[in-house]
DNA sequence: GTCTATAAACCGATAGAC
DNA sequence: GTCTATCGGTTTATAGAC
């Protein structure tokens, strides 16, 4: 990835070193944010895990909430999961494989902060509303809106209880038997009909 | 002290006031912990909405955290899901209706400050072990300590969206309708396999 | 570009008056 | 039993030196 929008002339030092600096900061405040939350991180520590002064924190990035917005852009449920009916359920699945092993951390950082900090808990609850609208709209039953949004809840408390909680049950456990145990029930409530009548 | 939990003698208003403002301020401090959680929950403000000074709050209970652990004392994960294999399921779904009707506060108060409170942490964590041990104990299946995981992260998942995200999804639905829809799934991963479905 | 010094606000907790 | 006054610590954020 050279660079994306403005390419730095050729030997400005200046430039290049600054945002050497300024993605060490970034992902110092990322690790924080996700470890410990919005309220209990301190630009102080960010500035330290960074190895610079914490007014260098400030005069890049203006504020604290501005850093954590920072961090958490584009940190949102993955995109759609639109599709023919009878596919939804294994469109879910791979998403959530993947969410299973490789880190998103933006998302960490907003699932962290979620319950606690304002601003967070409005946009995922904007996020959550777009999924499961989506969602709802691929699953035909009547009750398709409350299907979506256990779900929605499901994959919620998976996602947390692995990666954020690590309560020692879905952490330690195989993804591939998530993936296996999950697949009857994404099964059940994208479709319809309990009893199983292929006609 | 002669009587901790008794009630006071005959005419001793001292102690009768005394309770009286006690449960009034530890009723205010269930609703801010429940509300914002431990971090941005003040003495200041329990105190304000008690109607009483701040010296008055740590006079009583110590220390915020003392507070705290008395608001959230006992507001572990219900009891236990023993029983035979056939009727684990029910019960789940018995003790989910309860919890979504009836806001167990002190639940409740663990559960917005989960994430972000270590303490708190660590008690979900403790709390949420025994009951995956005893439901997994009670499914027939080899991979039993995986899908009590899957259903304790359900619920967790489940309940936090009706109670504190409300996110316009499980909030508004109907208990019953959210009964009936996991009665599938429940029966499902509480199950070892049933019949392959049907090609 | 980076850091030092400091301002301004708020917190939990303590001591003591009434 | 309840409240006033205050201490000591931490925070974000700002202004300016190097």
């Amino acid at each position: 990835m050279p660079h994306p929008a403005e390419p730095p002339p050729r030997g400005d030092a200046r430039a290049e070193q600054r945002r050497r600096t300024e993605a060490r900061i970034l992902a110092a405040a990322s690790d924080q944010f996700v470890e410990a939350g919005y309220e209990r991180t301190t630009i102080r520590a960010i500035a330290q895990a960074a190895g610079v002064d914490a007014g260098l924190v400030m005069h890049y990035f203006g504020s604290k909430l501005a850093l954590f917005e920072q961090v958490t852009k584009g940190g949102q449920l993955p995109p759609a999961p639109t599709g023919p009916p009878g596919q939804v359920a294994e469109q879910i699945l791979a998403q959530l494989a993947g969410s299973l092993t490789t880190e998103p951390v933006r998302s960490l950082a907003m699932l962290r902060s979620m319950l606690t900090h304002p601003e967070t808990t409005q946009a995922f609850r904007e996020g959550t509303q777009r999924f499961r609208a989506q969602l709802a709209a691929a699953i035909p039953a009547p009750d398709a809106d409350t299907r979506a949004a256990l779900i929605s809840a499901l994959i919620m408390g998976v996602v947390m209880d692995r990666h954020l909680l690590k309560s020692g049950g879905l952490d330690t456990a195989d993804p591939d038997q998530i993936i296996a145990l999950l697949r009857p029930v994404l099964r059940t409530l994208t479709t319809a009909d309990p009893p199983p009548d292929p006609a």
